[in-house]
DNA sequence: GCAAATTAATGATTTATTCAAG
DNA sequence: CTTGAATAAATCATTAATTTGC
């Protein structure tokens, strides 16, 4: 006969088993904005949510660990498709030339302008063209980019 | 007569919007330790970044300035937040000054061993009865918690 | 219907960062 | 330059959902 993982009384499970109750509370104050509750916090939930179940404060902890890592995780899966699909269309931002005339209006004297596109500095080399992205990469990932930017690393 | 900054054509946006590879590669350079890149290494950088669309040394030389101010206010929010507990008497870690002598190298010190069952925080009050789920309600929802989730949301 | 097999979710650990204090 | 404190990312591991063949 398996153990019965019950995942109220049974300390035998190897890991913490949520309540439907437990549950619903944590999701409910992650949407109300808690996101990484400090000691204090984590140990008041966890005596409330004990009521459902058992519980301890680590399993609160790691709760909104969790799921503000994957939060975040999915969200960069959703902007990684979105990139892909600009990628295939070459831009939604504008096409624009590299070498076309930037003839930026210099407001008077800030920092920035010693960068612009001015002569202060002699021309950059080209950049090498085996570090550029190569232009039928379908799907660009951070990885996508490290020889280039191991090269501007240097 | 002022300029009309129109957002229509493509070669007159009124700031800088950088493409994700853009973005992508300055994080990179900056997760590496890129912080204050001298004319120099802007130029170098400004005329890689160009090959995924428009920018200006400009544009990387405040992106650096900005990413580096954020990053160090949101630390001091966090510190803020600490400092605030720590004068509430609440340690959300243990004074760990003597921190053992012979503990025989386990793997370092993991954060869950202070939310469990240790007394680093006084035991928080016993939740209010009234907030607490009747025994006998069958169909848990959303609403059955509200009143105990407003609590914890203080 | 029912378990074994497989896949998807998610709890728990470890590793890699960050800034700034020393 | 090194280290402390905290956290986010990546990973490992176990449970739940589901598929599948009978």
């Amino acid at each position: 006969m398996s153990p019965a993982p019950s995942s109220r009384s049974s300390s035998s499970s190897s890991r913490w088993c949520p309540t439907p109750e437990q549950v619903m509370i944590l999701e409910e104050l992650y949407k109300r904005g808690v996101r990484t509750p400090n000691a204090s916090q984590i140990q008041k939930i966890t005596a409330h949510l004990s009521y459902y179940g058992n519980i301890q404060g680590k399993n609160v902890f790691y709760w909104f660990q969790n799921h503000k890592a994957r939060d975040r995780q999915k969200l960069r899966k959703k902007l990684a498709k979105i990139q892909q699909l600009q990628q295939q269309n070459y831009s939604l931002y504008p096409p624009l030339h590299h070498h076309h005339h930037h003839h930026h209006q210099t407001h008077f004297f800030p920092f920035h302008h010693y960068f612009s596109n001015s002569n202060y500095l002699p021309p950059p080399p080209p950049p090498p063209h085996e570090y550029l992205l190569p232009s039928h990469s379908q799907v660009p990932t951070y990885y996508t980019y490290l020889p280039f930017i191991n090269y501007l690393s240097l």
